[in-house]
DNA sequence: GGCATGACGCTAA
DNA sequence: TTTAGCGCCATGC
């Protein structure tokens, strides 16, 4: 399965990206060489271990928002991250440069 | 093989 | 800004 390689790739593209800045499913879809995957990405994340080191809360969808129910314990999670590297999270889980 | 589901994306209204 | 519809792919039943 030539999906393994592209899972490596999606980790280094993951691993690379910024403290305080986010990428969208798409984009590191495209980033592991594989465009129009968003959802490949999602269900790649969704399997991640809780012991892993790879900055997941740096990913939200297209519209930059969270990707999770309001209320929910990952949702939760994840905005308290993106709010710990600087990023600012709205009511309506949209995250948004608090530059 | 068919159907439902999911950490998605885009466009239209 | 929100909702709905359609497309897309991987999985599980």
């Amino acid at each position: 399965m030539d999906n393994i390689s592209s899972e490596e790739r999606l980790y280094t593209a993951l691993a690379s990206v910024p403290i305080g800045t986010i990428i969208a499913y798409g984009e590191l879809a495209s980033a592991a060489g594989l465009p129009g995957r968003a959802r490949w990405v999602g269900r790649i994340l969704s399997q991640l271990p809780s012991d892993t080191q790879l900055p997941w809360h740096r990913v939200t969808n297209a519209q930059r928002r969270i990707s999770f129910p309001l209320g929910s314990d990952r949702f939760f999670e994840q905005s308290a991250r993106l709010q710990r590297e600087g990023l600012q999270i709205s009511s309506t889980g949209k995250v948004s440069l608090p530059n």
